[in-house]
DNA sequence: GTCTATACTTGGATAGAC
DNA sequence: GTCTATCCAAGTATAGAC
């Protein structure tokens, strides 16, 4: 019971435009961003279409609005799996994990419908980059923090590292959603552990420095 | 049956039919999924909308032949340049070649919009599972074909690698059309290929079961 | 702030003339 | 086979009542 009003005229507001919110990113996740219209959006909320222009202007400032909410959740807790991995194979572990979410969730998928919606909405294009930024060198943070605990330089930039991980999330994305079933992003992700799991046992029994790459 | 003439009923209309599929397919990659109607396709190849419906019987049934005919077209440069190759680092430098044409070429943007775009039309979905699978198909080839020259047995389900790979490419195409440049993605087959190489070179100084390849 | 009504636009699709 | 004309549905967006 936080206050004495029951609401005020602006907390309405506030909550209307998260609500208009919520239900734009929950479109875009079931029928993507060419299904994502003001009307589809207003249906799924059950509220009245013309809210999305009073509150945001504009579908397009609403979808913009939506991949910025789900956006900042799940690099919430993105952060708080993946800064407690101290080693690669507990990195993977974590992306693993936390990719699962998203898979089921849909984050990712919001994000790929955007990216893929943008070739016809150009303006869009510069907006998603921004966005994009942060998961990348989020990603590329992480892969940095963990290269440097092997016993071994590595021979791999974070940066570039970080750029085909976000687009292999991406791609399975697009191809677990459009199968249905998660069984091969599954067999992915194992894979991914048990490299890792093998690559650290190979490269940690080696001498670390004297028969290195270059 | 007599043919000697310049042009036939029935030649005429295939040539049509090819020009429509030709238009839809520049469309889809310039415009994407959502910027690919009837109308914007017929102004791409400057002919009349309703030829779309005449020879396709719908916009859905022509994009789909669209991707059958950048799809045919593209495997058959796949299959060129990756049937030459004999060996895991011939196999990447192949790939990289092939796939770098694909960015420029657009024909994985028709691809990637055509995945993005069935969410907004289910009915696409299977059609285009059924699509894919021969990607898939024809990378597991691949990859168990070099699996095989390699001088230690190969901890990775073709498969399962197929399956990465094709989401990889299907990732990387994403974001580089939205960020304009290729830029990422070149250092990012770059480092592929060196890694391919660095991978080669300590395995194959390892004792797996006897000292195999050169 | 929210709803109803509506103006305007674009797109899928068909009929019928040529 | 191709084009013109047209219908209808759906979408964006705004005005104005509540």
């Amino acid at each position: 019971m936080p206050e004495a009003r029951i609401s005020t005229p602006k907390a309405r507001g506030e909550e209307t435009r998260a609500r208009i919110v919520e239900a734009a990113i929950e479109t875009l996740k079931r029928e993507g961003f060419g299904g994502a219209s003001a009307r589809a959006i207003a249906r799924t909320g059950g509220f009245n279409q013309a809210l999305v222009f009073y509150h945001f202007g504009s579908v397009r400032e609403l979808l913009l609005a939506a991949l910025d909410e789900t956006s900042a959740r799940r690099m919430a807790r993105y952060r708080e799996v993946v800064d407690g991995a101290g080693n690669l194979q507990e990195l993977i572990a974590a992306a693993t994990e936390v990719y699962r979410e998203d898979l089921a969730s849909g984050h990712i998928k919001v994000l790929a419908e955007m990216i893929a919606g943008a070739s016809s909405m150009p303006e869009l294009g510069p907006e998603i980059v921004r966005r994009i930024e942060p998961w990348i060198d989020f990603a590329t943070d992480a892969i940095a923090r963990v290269s440097a605990t092997l016993p071994f330089p590595v021979p791999v930039p974070p940066e570039d590292a970080a750029f085909g991980i976000v687009a292999l999330f991406l791609g399975v994305e697009l191809l677990t959603h459009l199968e249905g079933d998660g069984i091969r992003s599954d067999r992915l992700f194992e894979l991914g552990s048990q490299l890792a799991a093998m690559a650290a046992l190979l490269f940690g029994t080696l001498p670390a420095s004297g028969k290195g790459g270059e």
